[in-house]
DNA sequence: TTGTATGCGTTATCAC
DNA sequence: GTGATAACGCATACAA
């Protein structure tokens, strides 16, 4: 057994279906089948090559592969800001449905701009088998343009005939609304968030349906930067509503506005209740601790990426358009309505 | 001008350089030298083939050209638990640095584990042309093993003769003691990281340095995982030590503990400070906002991605072991000594 | 300046 | 069960 594994081809480079037939004695293409298909094969050539090529570090060439079947093993998620940590879920769910089905990755970041997420997706989309794309900020024909007919699936986000994975904001915003209305709130400002932000459009909505079933004021202040800046800046309109309760579009805003509402000695909640959406890291920790609505992101994130294979791999879409249940986490930042 | 842009090659696949040469009235050769190169083609025949290529929407196969030139133009970066906070900064500065020179960066997680980590790196290194491995658990053995001769950069671990970004963890903890021995503590207890933590043990080392050149009594307790329920977990050993003031290996375990002393009824600062290394989102959330170290995360995922670049493009990497500045960031969970 | 021929490493189709 | 061969799409060496 010689040490020296790295005698490669030729020069340095890695060894080849070629240099393991050669060493096992075999031809190329029965290197080939041996290292694809399990047990199509002798069992004794079988060990032959496979003993050839542990002793040749070989390596499947992922290009040469991929060049005739057509196929990367990759996947792209676009999100739009990876600091958020509203993200952090989606990520990591995503990369183990992928890597536990053979697939890789793709991160990238439109930082919050629609010019970017287009450069970005149009670089990206000829090197993967399919996309997600998360908040996408892209309009519906320029989302059809860049991707084509590349399978994709959406994270928050509702365009006919693409496969999407959505909240059911229903559940956590009627919960929401309840508790508002239970602790006497008669005034509800919504702090929206960017523009063309599909997933705001729709907590809105629901706020708004059930804000009116109960006879509470409400009013959409935004759009906003999805930011603890964009929080911070709105705290002057928030404060001219003269509502008692806000309830902002994500956890990001909520902390933002709640730090500026410190900064100028408003107390909340004693002055004014505040919530979010999201449950991110940071909103257990922020004093009071924040009251929102959490989505259930891990499993949006496995769930898109499964859902994308499926699609890929041509088998029976199993789940989709399936929605993902929220619930209310009540927290110190809401309480009783100030009386007015 | 025809509508129908889509007319492809055969079936519904992608148009390739022989569709454009075809449309266009040259050769696959010159469609290839035109969009490769700038200006080695004549102009006219350049725009005809641009033309030709915008119809029918063509777009260059990563996967045959990478076979050919033997790249991907893919970065893969390596962490250890996406949801760290800390972490962000490295993947964002990364991400942006590798986007801008051309590169697609993939993001793998090894989950904390060693043995996860192996294998991620095992599937992702032939279809990279370079690696940065972000505070890497392997052996230095397994690592090069693994990585072969593939372009290597760490982030926060030095090995011989494998280029790093490291941070100069000197300013930031003689600045950490020094503050803390102005408020007159007199015994401090380190809170390790990981086991296999190479940058815990450095800032062990630098910490032990400081608190005997001032006659600080000193401890270290681990090692600990650098988590939230690590910090809590590790609050009976603290409190133990009778130190009165806590340096956690980051601020994750420094959260951790500070929970835990306050739901033990603790009092943070009064009783005892506590202080971590990054400055997370987060750490100026909590209450006490926390006392903590900062590196440039932001730039170290950028220099690495840089420096891992200039070594795949066979460039001369100017910036190599260039050091990352730490500085204290005093907040409100340190302060004077509790009288013993 | 442009066209022709070849090879990158793999898989699938066809003979044997 | 195994080997020869063509093809995937692109980039280069060489010829024209």
């Amino acid at each position: 057994m010689t040490d020296e594994a790295g005698t490669r081809g030729r020069r340095g480079s890695a060894a080849t279906i070629y240099d393991v037939a050669e060493l096992a004695g075999v031809s190329p293409s029965t290197v080939s089948r041996a290292l694809s298909k399990p047990g199509r094969i002798a069992a004794s050539t079988e060990a032959k090559i496979r003993a050839a090529a542990d002793q040749l570090r070989f390596r499947v060439n992922p290009m040469a592969r991929g060049l005739y079947t057509g196929r990367s093993q990759t996947l792209a998620l676009l999100v739009a800001d990876i600091t958020n940590p509203v993200i952090f879920g989606i990520v990591r769910g995503a990369e183990q449905a992928a890597s536990e089905a053979g697939y890789t990755l793709v991160i990238a970041e439109s930082q919050e701009s629609g010019e970017a997420e287009g450069e970005v997706l149009r670089r990206l989309v000829p090197s993967v088998d399919g996309i997600i794309l998360a908040t996408t900020r892209l309009s519906v024909e320029t989302m059809h343009e860049l991707v084509g007919d590349k399978p994709t699936v959406l994270i928050n986000r509702d365009v006919p005939s693409i496969p999407a994975i959505l909240p059911d904001v229903e559940k956590g915003v009627s919960e929401l609304v309840e508790h508002l209305d239970g602790l006497g709130h008669t005034s509800i400002a919504y702090l929206a968030g960017p523009a063309a932000s599909w997933i705001s459009d729709r907590r809105w909505e629901r706020l708004l349906e059930h804000t009116e079933k109960r006879g509470i004021a409400a009013v959409e202040i935004g759009p906003n930067s999805p930011t603890i800046a964009g929080g911070r800046a709105a705290v002057r309109r928030v404060r001219a509503s003269r509502a008692t309760a806000v309830v902002a579009f994500n956890d990001l805003l909520a902390i933002g506005l709640m730090q500026q509402l410190a900064d100028d000695g408003v107390g909340v909640p004693a002055e004014i209740s505040v919530s979010g959406f999201d449950d991110i890291f940071g909103s257990e920790l922020i004093v009071p601790a924040l009251t929102t609505v959490r989505s259930q992101l891990e499993s949006a994130g496995a769930r898109a990426a499964r859902l994308l294979i499926s699609i890929v791999d041509d088998q029976e879409p199993d789940d989709a358009r399936h929605l993902l249940e929220t619930e209310l986490i009540v927290r110190a930042s809401t309480g009783p309505a100030a009386a007015s």
